[in-house]
DNA sequence: AGCATAGCGTGCGCCGCGCACGCATATCCG
DNA sequence: CGGATATGCGTGCGCGGCGCACGCTATGCT
């Protein structure tokens, strides 16, 4: 039965990696957000400013590689850097208004898109499935 | 409710890309698998022997990448390139006995993993959660 | 004060990837 | 039946993202 998840959770992503989902997702979103971005964007509105190297390690990649990013949202005016006022050395990655906005609706296009393809589903058997799925993530075996 | 979906999937996408998931599950797997190798095996054992081509788009890649990966995979003694026999232009990828083995290996290993984290699910809930996984995975909006 | 540590930005080298070319074969059409 | 067009494959090339490491500033600890 693990198995039944494991073959559904493969071909789910491999349709949703960034060259799949965040692709398609972020097509047309704008200046400066892209498939390469839009974690950036999408960590941040998740947890509020943080450090690069903080989001670094939440989105599983290189220091560096948020930093360069960081840098592409900022020229666009979607991320501001704020110094850290408790540590000098320290710059907070922070959304813009405008970034804001923009991750809003990006979220509204993509849970749009989900609703819809759940049409056809019971209403109730759909909430239990939402339900569901976001403890499978919370206890998940990739934690 | 699509937007506890669309966030709980956000997540879990977070952690399962190629750097995540499949670097994890094909660690110290054998020769020639690795997170890159790992979807042309997967997708191979997932249809049984195709060309290049058809991979290439069943994995949303390039073909030279596909052509790439298969010739480590081939080094390694885990695909095959056998002669279309209706086409003389055409080869097709198979797996061999090894590469059979390895794939199934794997996907054993993913789904203990899994099965393992749902231990404290009731087995019923388990049941439809899969389910209802593999439909959504079906019909959803990643088609 | 002085040394170790942490955070940041940037330059460098590696490598995967998409594009395009050349070659072999297949198919179509005159 | 034969030339033209199309398809499949492998490979060379250039671009670009990414990890590593360096230099700099600021912090904390002794």
């Amino acid at each position: 039965m693990g198995r039944d998840i494991a073959e559904a959770l493969g071909l789910l992503l491999k349709r949703s990696t960034r060259v799949g989902l965040h692709r398609r997702l972020t097509d047309g979103a704008g200046e400066g957000v892209d498939e390469l971005t839009y974690p950036v964007l999408s960590g941040l509105a998740r947890t509020g400013p943080r450090s690069a190297a903080d989001l670094a390690h939440e989105v599983g990649l290189d220091r560096s590689g948020v930093t360069r990013r960081a840098s592409t949202l900022e020229a666009a005016g979607l991320v501001r850097r704020d110094p850290d006022p408790t540590d000098r050395r320290a710059t907070l990655l922070t959304l813009t208004d405008e970034g804001e906005r923009v991750v809003a609706a990006l979220r509204e296009r993509l849970a749009d898109h989900i609703t819809d393809s759940l049409r056809s589903w019971p209403p109730d058997e759909a909430a239990a499935f939402a339900a569901q799925l976001r403890r499978f993530v919370a206890e998940g075996p990739f934690g």
